[in-house]
DNA sequence: CATCCAACATGACAATTGTCATATGAAAAG
DNA sequence: CTTTTCATATGACAATTGTCATGTTGGATG
């Protein structure tokens, strides 16, 4: 099977592509370091999988698989995080995704994994438990645009200017996204939900 | 070479095992997946060179160098990280350690550091910047021990009783910090200071 | 078609943060 | 030995955050 790796850290996209091409059945055809750089590749040298770190520059890789679902892409991608967090796994499961791994899997499992989607099946962590689909993300459109820029460091006055909304407006919303996280103030709100990948 | 791998990340350091041990001269004795473990393993086992992550459970690599660097031990460290902070990169100079690669750097240039400290020489990443030497963290102890409590989330107030402060003095020291990091508040001033590798 | 609910929006007031002036003690420098 | 400097410490006041009551609009439900 042909497959591409899309992981913007060097050394384990040079570890991941020695190993796997070591392998019988695997043939490393390319690697990119972003996630714009990932969907060219993909477009170009229409691979059977492709392994999809998520935070990469440019474009992540969650990006990048909502993008070739929307295009009816044939290309399969295989998650491969280091963050176990609910709201990217939602986001993958919805972009159609074949296969969610965690950094913290052994290295065979992945080799086991591309073979599994590769045949049509779908690759799950086991760590990744039951109550990882319930915590979907409580927050609005509007409350996360507001968490977003919170996370920057902006002021309500700020963030007031950027959204055209009085600066009352945006402490409000501030309150309400402490209130549904249950955080003790905008740090740890800040936490909880980076925590929850509900902060893109 | 005896060689020890220290990684949290199970399938990077699964990855670097598989590949260390197909070159004819490197030969990885153990594996740890935190701080501790690693400790453990350099005095049971002895080996000449410790591949060493920093952010892991338990005890971080730094840490670890530090007190190998007490103890006299005569393994080799090179450090193996993420994240390019000039405050990681001081402390591991104080500690000791005979290198210091970014997991950014392709994976060739593993094999070839381990070699030259192997042959008592020094391998630093070239991305390492001569700015990187001189940011030094500009926060006096206090202020450290204040900013990281902030960065957990609690008020002035929590901190006071944490430190048996008056909550006067913690905003003062807030305050200094945003000075000293030309931060516009404590959440930007958070994003500063971890950036800079000065957030233990 | 009417009613209800949720998202979005605002400002008054309470609580907390951030600034500033000030003080003390220990260590460094002259 | 004296003076200076820096870290540590505190509280008054200004600025910002967070709470709460309130209002509007559009979509869902009966």
């Amino acid at each position: 099977m042909k497959v591409i790796i899309a992981e913007d850290q060097v050394m384990l996209r040079g570890a991941l592509s020695a190993l796997l091409d070591l392998e019988d059945d695997v043939d490393v055809i390319g690697q990119a370091g972003d996630g714009e750089e990932a969907l060219k590749l993909i477009m170009q040298l229409e691979p059977d999988l492709c392994i999809m770190d998520i935070e990469m520059p440019k474009m992540t890789g969650l990006d990048v698989a909502e993008r070739l679902k929307e295009l009816g892409h044939p290309c399969r991608v295989v998650i491969l995080t280091t963050f176990s967090r609910s709201g990217y796994f939602q986001r993958a499961m919805k972009a159609g995704v074949h296969g969610f791994l965690l950094k913290d899997s052994p290295i065979d499992e992945l080799g086991a994994a591309l073979r599994k989607v590769h045949q049509g099946g779908r690759a799950i962590s086991p760590e990744l438990s039951l109550t990882f689909w319930e915590a979907e993300n409580p927050l609005t459109e509007r409350e996360q645009e507001v968490l977003k820029r919170v996370a920057q460091g902006l002021s309500a006055n700020d963030i007031a200017k950027e959204l055209f909304l009085s600066s009352g407006t945006v402490r409000n919303y501030v309150s309400d996204i402490l209130q549904k996280l249950e955080a003790k103030n905008r740090i740890d709100a800040i936490s909880i939900a980076e925590k929850n990948g509900w902060l893109k």
